[in-house]
Formats: C-alpha cells, structure tokens, sequence
DNA sequence: GCCGTTTTCGGCCCGACTGTTTTCAGTCG
C-alpha cells in the first residue's frame, strides 16, 4: 500500500477510536473505520485519484474526501488534530488490551486518571481499581492476564501458521461422536493473508453430554494454552507459544443452522452487515442461526440456501469483503474463480544448484506427482551470492543439466530451464541477454535493496519489465508478510507496462510472500486484464504445499483460470511463454 | 459520517459470554 493511503488509513482508524474513547457517534465511528478500511484497500495512490471521484467510492463520503484533500495539502488533518489534543495518546494502547474497550478506556481514564498502561499497571498495583463501580476480583485478574498477553503476542499470524494450527485441531476433533460437519471459517476460510483468530465451526445433532464431550475435548487440547471463555455453544482458547498465542474460537450448532451459521463466522463483519441490512429490506431478518421471516426460519442448513433465498447466487468465502460482490451476487455475474486443482505447471522452483533442497530431477517428480504438465527450473542468479547463486559458467553448465533430466522426464513433465534473475537496484538484470536468451524462461524478482523509494523501485521494476526476455516478475514488491514492507513501486505504472509487453505477474505463493498481494492482484486482474502466475518458489517439495495460498489470494483478486497462466494446457503454456519472447 | 428501486432525512446487525449484576452493560466477533 503507498505510504499516504496507509497513513491516511491509520488516521482515520485512530479517528475511530478517538471517537469512540470521548463518547462520540457510534455511526460516525463506524464510518471512520469504514473510510479507513475502504483506503487501505486502495491499489491507487488517493492522491491520483480525481478529487470529484473520490465521494463516489462507497464508504467514502464528502466529509472523508474533504479530510483527504486536506490531508494532501497540509500533511494532517484538523479534526484528527483535535481528538488527538482530547484523549491522552497512551489511552490508544490500553485499548488494545483484550477486553478493554472504548467504554471501560473511558471509565478508566475519567474516574481514575489512567493515562496508558503504566498507569492502569500502577492503579492495579495499589488496590485503586478495586474501588471502581463494576471492577470486581475476577475482572482485575482478566487485565493482569490480557497485559501480559498483549506484550508478549504479535498481532495477527502468517496464513501458513493458522492454516496448519486449523487443520491439526479439525483433524484430532472431527471422529468424535456427534459431530457431523466441521470447518474453519473466519479470515482463514477468505483466504487473508495474516488471521488474527482461528473459527472452528462444528454441526452436531448429539446430546448436550457429546457436545459437552466436544467441548472438553477442544479445550484440553495439546496446543491449548489457556481457556478465555467456555459456555454450552462456544468456547475460546490461547494456544501454546508453538502456534504463536493464537486465539481459537469454537462453536457447536445444529445442522440445521450450519450454513448459516457458516456464513456469520467465515464473514467479513461488513460482508455480513450487508447481507443482514439485505434481508431486512427484502422483509427477512438473517442471523447466526438462519434466515427468517416472520420469525419462521426459511434457510440455514447450508449456505447455498441462504444466499438462493435472499436471490443471490453463493458468494465465495474469498470475495466476502464488501468490495461489490452482492451486487454481481445478485446479477449472477460473479467470476468463476480458479481453483487449486486447475493449476497445471510450477514456474518457479529452485534445486541443489542454487539454495534448494532437491535435485532437479526430484523436483521434477514432485512437481509431476501434483499432476503439472510442465516445471520451469529457476535456481538463482549470481547477485544472490547468500543462495548460491549461478555464475555465468554454472549456469550454462546447469542448462545442459536440466535439458538431460528434460529428455529423461519426457512424456512425463516438461522441464524447462529458466532461472530467477535478480532485478539489480537500477533494474539491470543480473545475466546479460545473450545468456538469457539461452533459457526458456525468466522470472525476474527483486532481492536486495528492498528499502529503496518508491520513485526509484519504480523505475527498477520498468527497467526489468523492458527486458525482452524477462516472461514473469517474481514477487515483485519483495514484502515479507509481518517482517518487511518491501517496496512500494507505482503499482499502476508497473501495470500498465506489464500488461504493455504482454508478461506475467507473479503472486509468489509462499504464505511468508503472497507478493503480489491480494489488493494488487485485484487491480492488475481486474483493471488491467492482466495475467497472473501463482508459483510456489519451492525450494523442497513441501513448499509445493504452499500453492493453496497462492491461489486462495488469486481467488480474492477475483482470478478466474484465464487470468492465470499457470492453468493453461501444456501448448498454450508453451506459446505464450514464446510469445513473450523476441 | 454514509447512504438511497419504499428514503436527501432518519435510519444505521445480532447474539454469546463474562463479570458483575438482581436484570444488565460491555466486549467481541
């Protein structure tokens, strides 16, 4: 996200806050949070954007788009700046403890002076708390609790990391008696790149002694740490440091309510607000449990159902962010996303050669025991010296190689010899093209000077875009997800050149990469026409694994299998490559 | 503050769990 959106975003998410802390509408908080969620989602700079335009974009309205042009000119905004001289700036922080909100913060503050969370560390340390009117022993326990929580815990997780965590819980718990259907759902069921909490959905006709059984089996889990709540419907757990703290909810509901039920936890909170103020204009109300009308449940049990009787055709998990989808849910003109089953070749993997952990043979294997039809092997460049990269003469010496494990895996899979060449800090690539043009493929990625600015990546990235023989760019921002920014290029200029020489982009499908990212994919897809390649840059045949992400990122941009190289039949794969090349 | 095929004014989603209550407010998702 370019810098200004995201500041402009956190501005208006701290407005929120604020907002909420002084007691101010609940409604304007909630369209404060709005506009900041609507700019983060921005692959243009708001500064590019048509000042008359920008009241159009829903959830952007004249009072935000008066902030941002104000924003734009002065560097702040004045409302903001008066909120801020309003709330002490510590208090931000203690609203982050878990289950402190804007109603106990502002109680806090106001009855006992606590300012930040020192100050709410030092009035429960002197007993001062005790005196507040709803703050009893347990209560106190839970903050002394959720502090150490909140200073020891990151924020949200790496996709990878709760999508095993789901699976080990889904897999140890589903063979329980009673149980008949279990899910996740939530933002690892949209496919988010980072999920702050794990839902665990469970269907179950059982007796309310196997639901108990379900229950008590959940919480004494291996990998749970600590039980924060456990009733007869749902409970929640903290996992082991091994699974990072995560937080797990559970809940239990007849099958009849499951799709319903589905829907709500799988979200998000403002697709589901939609489609709660959807039913009650259509004279229906929808609720965790069902939809109804006239307090008589006509749809639950599935999802489908649901949709189909509100007049929507089913929705994917991964398009529910209110980003329009309702709208062509109702027209039936929803994409037809890919799915992990059409992707048919791996254009990007790595061997022993360079900083892998598989021969190029094995490599090969794995990627044909997947059911690919084709296999580009893209060991590094020599600039990345750290990852064993190829000279000049390796490289040459690693064609031939490759082009013998070729002929041996004919009819097999199809190997190509490519390399991942490093796009230098002036956007040079790393192999001059007379060698570059010896290969089948190129995937072109920026590796180092990751920090460099914008104005700067972005003429990098151009320059690599040029090369004639460049037929993808691998992770083109360099990010790593909850680690580094990477870089923040012109992503329109970037779009427009790629789409321009016809090549590839690249959403890297390692859940530490997911670059490009879901919001970037979305744009390039759906503005440009652009084609996407969902690789998985495995170094082992593990990281194989790791191509569901890629694509549920695909599927969030809204990619069907023609946006996506990776899908095309083996001919077609192998002229379009050529038909990027002089 | 945002929004509109019942609306440019007057609405704005819904329920479980907890802790502290003796009937409910606050938080969370």
């Amino acid at each position: 996200m370019p810098t200004t959106n995201a500041q402009l975003a956190a501005i208006f998410h701290q407005m929120a806050d604020l907002t909420e802390i002084t007691g101010g509408n609940r409604f304007k908080v909630n369209a404060f949070a709005k506009s900041g969620r609507v700019l983060e989602d921005m692959t243009k700079q708001v500064s590019e954007i048509d000042p008359a335009l920008l009241p159009k974009v829903e959830g952007i309205g004249k009072g935000t788009a008066e902030r941002i042009a104000e924003f734009l000119e002065t560097g702040q905004i004045a409302d903001h700046q008066k909120l801020l001289a309003q709330v002490p700036s510590g208090l931000l922080k203690v609203m982050d403890v878990p289950g402190l909100g804007p109603k106990t913060v502002a109680l806090l503050w106001n009855e006992v002076g606590i300012e930040s969370i020192d100050d709410l560390k030092a009035k429960i340390e002197t007993g001062e708390l005790e005196a507040l009117k709803g703050f009893g022993k347990k209560k106190i326990e839970n903050i002394l609790k959720n502090l150490k929580f909140a200073e020891s815990a990151g924020d949200r997780q790496r996709i990878g990391l709760a999508y095993a965590l789901a699976i080990m819980l889904i897999e140890d718990l589903k063979d329980l008696p009673s149980i008949e259907k279990i899910e996740y759902a939530g933002s690892l069921r949209r496919g988010k790149e980072t999920i702050g909490d794990v839902d665990i959905l469970v269907a179950s006709s059982g007796t309310d002694e196997q639901k108990k059984a379900i229950f008590d089996a959940f919480v004494n889990h291996v990998a749970v740490a600590d039980v924060i709540a456990h009733g007869d419907t749902k409970a929640s757990v903290r996992t082991h440091e091994e699974s990072k703290g995560m937080q797990v909810d559970l809940r239990v509901v007849a099958p009849e309510n499951f799709g319903a039920a589905l829907m709500y936890f799988t979200g998000s909170k403002e697709h589901n607000v939609k489609m709660r103020e959807r039913a009650i204009a259509q004279g229906m109300s929808l609720n965790e449990y069902s939809l109804s009308k006239d307090g008589e449940p006509i749809a639950g049990a599935t999802e489908e159902d649901v949709f189909a009787a509100m007049n929507l055709a089913w929705v994917a998990p991964e398009l529910r962010e209110d980003r329009g989808e309702l709208a062509l849910a109702e027209s039936d003109e929803l994409p037809k996303l890919l799915e992990l089953a059409d992707i048919k070749a791996e254009l990007h993997s790595h061997t022993t050669a360079s900083d892998g952990r598989w021969s190029i043979e094995e490599n090969a294997l794995g990627a044909a025991g997947r059911g690919f039809h084709t296999v580009a092997i893209t060991d590094h460049s020599k600039g990345q010296a750290q990852a064993n990269g190829l000279s000049e003469k390796r490289l040459v010496q690693h064609i031939e190689a490759v082009r013998k494990v070729a002929k041996k895996l004919e009819g097999t899979i199809t190997v190509l010899a490519g390399s991942e060449v490093d796009i230098l800090a002036d956007g040079s690539l790393d192999y001059d093209d007379d060698l570059l043009a010896e290969l089948d493929i190129v995937v072109a990625s920026p590796h180092a000077a990751l920090t460099q600015d914008p104005a700067k990546a972005t003429k990098r990235l151009l320059k690599a875009i040029e090369n004639p023989y460049v037929t993808i760019v691998g992770h083109p921002t360099g990010r790593i997800v909850n680690r580094r920014e990477g870089l923040s290029p012109d992503m329109e200029a970037i779009f427009k050149a790629a789409k321009d020489r016809g090549i590839a982009l690249e959403i890297n499908a390692s859940p530490y990469r997911l670059d490009l990212r879901d919001t970037h994919a979305r744009t390039w897809v759906q503005e440009y026409g652009g084609k996407l390649a969902i690789n998985t840059d495995a170094h082992s045949e593990d990281h194989l694994n790791n191509l569901r992400f890629g694509v549920v990122t695909a599927r969030r941009a809204g990619a069907t299998t023609d946006d996506v190289v990776n899908t095309m039949s083996k001919s077609t794969l192998a002229k379009w490559i050529k038909s990027t090349r002089p």
